[in-house]
DNA sequence: ACAACATACAACCAAACGGTTGTAGGTTGT
DNA sequence: ACAACCTACAACCGTTTGGTTGTATGTTGT
């Protein structure tokens, strides 16, 4: 079993909609740096614990936290390995810069070739 | 003049929704690559030049590229700054993880201590 | 001069988003 | 037993998003 292309552009869709919200971002940041309940986490926003609840399933939806039940309550870790992942769709665009780059340098080597 | 961080806030807001798009991020990978007008790129895509042209939109306005007029073309190209700029935001995500694993490593390291 | 081309932008529409309140079910402590 | 707590989820609502078509304006080649 290979994973499609699709699935990978589903991943990434889903990994940037979740970073794409600032109380996403900054709950991401407070899992990543230890587990707290999900009622933990709404206590520290102006917003009701539906929203909050609601942030969180959507990065657990795209990867980037897990959760895991104990006793009533859930604690949520955040997943550096996503975090990761999502950074290194970043240096393969990175690449192709590069490789733009480089094909810039070879004009500047060779100037004024006789053209093919 | 330092910017705010609700400024720095919202162009990760900016940056990570035109990321989160796999249109934008195809058209990202080929200005990346290479220069392209925004006529050429419509070409690429099922969809009118309109909605191409608006995702171009996007892009330039959360900085992740630019364009230049040349005669009656625009001619978009990447930004690898603002690409990398990206990438810094979550490596300052993941240095919030190690600061957890320190704190981790710390207790077994000193395992059962008179707490203070 | 003028037809073809490239871009920009407004107006519109269905779907998704980010928030709300309300309801229901499992867990805990007394 | 039962009140308080934690979570989950449905229903609703205004705004934003991603697409469409249409129109206007500037550029190029013949």
């Amino acid at each position: 079993m290979t994973t499609t292309e699709d699935q990978n552009e589903d991943r990434a869709d889903a990994m940037f909609h979740a970073l794409a919200d600032r109380t996403r971002r900054d709950i991401l940041r407070r899992v990543l740096a230890g587990e707290h309940s999900v009622s933990a986490l709404a206590a520290r926003y102006d917003m009701s614990f539906a929203a909050v609840q609601k942030h969180v399933a959507v990065l657990e939806r795209a990867g980037l936290i897990t959760k895991r039940r104990v006793g009533r309550e859930a604690l949520a870790s955040g997943d550096v390995e996503a975090v990761r992942s999502v950074g290194s769709m970043l240096t393969d665009l990175e690449s192709l810069w590069r490789g733009r780059i480089a094909r810039i340098d070879e004009l500047i080597a060779t100037p004024t070739e006789r053209n093919e």
